[in-house]
DNA sequence: CTCCTTTAGTTAGCATGATAACTATATATA
DNA sequence: TATATATAGTTATCATGCTAACTAAAGGAG
């Protein structure tokens, strides 16, 4: 299809736009993979992430919903609805900041810790699976 | 924050990993970018996609509903839903087929036509520049 | 020819992303 | 201190993907 269109439009490199069609592609593949995997989870990949996020704050065990927001780059609405579906499974504890009315705090259930020991294996493996192994070896 | 899981998963090539994250990243800006665009127009990516396929259509000026959901890999409701706004804004023309009472016919207006070659350029050049110098030279 | 299955398309409803506009609280300034 | 501005979070609404279930027409088997 590119190349029906590449000889009307002068200098561009028709490999360039193969490759960037190709990270798309390739991109999208993964990102529907991992949503498969995360459904039979009863996560996706939005939920996990935070579950991950939570899990990984060093020197804290709670996040303020805002942070969570900035780190995943998503817009916080969505970050609202993501936090009240993971405490309604069970997975998160939400609590009052004791020093600002405003925010809230989030922090993992002992469920939450080992739904996250559960799927992160997984996770990874797919990760793992999508890359050639060309680039593989360091 | 991979290396901090890396160490409890054994066999795990951490290059790897990082590889599929740096995909799934890379890939989302672009589609971001690509939307962004598309939004300028009053187009989507389907939408723009949608009417690339039918001016593609070799040997023919129509097509139908059905192989664009198959071409472009979406739902048949989503096809429904993008064609009937593609139509609302003019850039389409949907009529039954003769052959087949099931079936519609699907075709690009002069509105349609000269959309996608004011677009056309532009999208070209978002995917040529989202490419890395070193994959340009074949 | 009649009935069953397949196919084309639509409708209804869910999930998950976004923005705009709102409330409540915190902070800075006059 | 009083008021203005900024920030945390929520609500409402939209866009765009999906599946399930529906209608209507086509095609095949008896």
């Amino acid at each position: 299809m590119v190349n029906g269109y590449a000889e009307r439009f002068e200098g561009m490199d028709p490999s360039k736009v193969l490759g960037a069609l190709e990270l798309m592609r390739s991109g999208s593949i993964l990102i529907r993979k991992l949503d498969a995997y995360f459904a039979t989870h009863d996560l996706s990949q939005l939920r996990f992430l935070t579950l991950v996020l939570i899990d990984r704050e060093p020197e804290r065990t709670a996040l303020a919903a805002n942070e969570i927001a900035e780190k995943l780059d998503v817009s916080r609405p969505v970050v609202t609805r993501t936090l009240q579906g993971l405490q309604q499974a069970g997975l998160i504890r939400i609590s009052g900041n004791k020093d600002d009315a405003r925010a809230k705090e989030v922090s993992l259930t002992p469920l939450g810790e080992s739904k996250l020991g559960e799927v992160l294996p997984g996770y990874f493996g797919i990760l793992h699976d999508a890359m050639p192994n060309s680039e593989a070896r360091q």
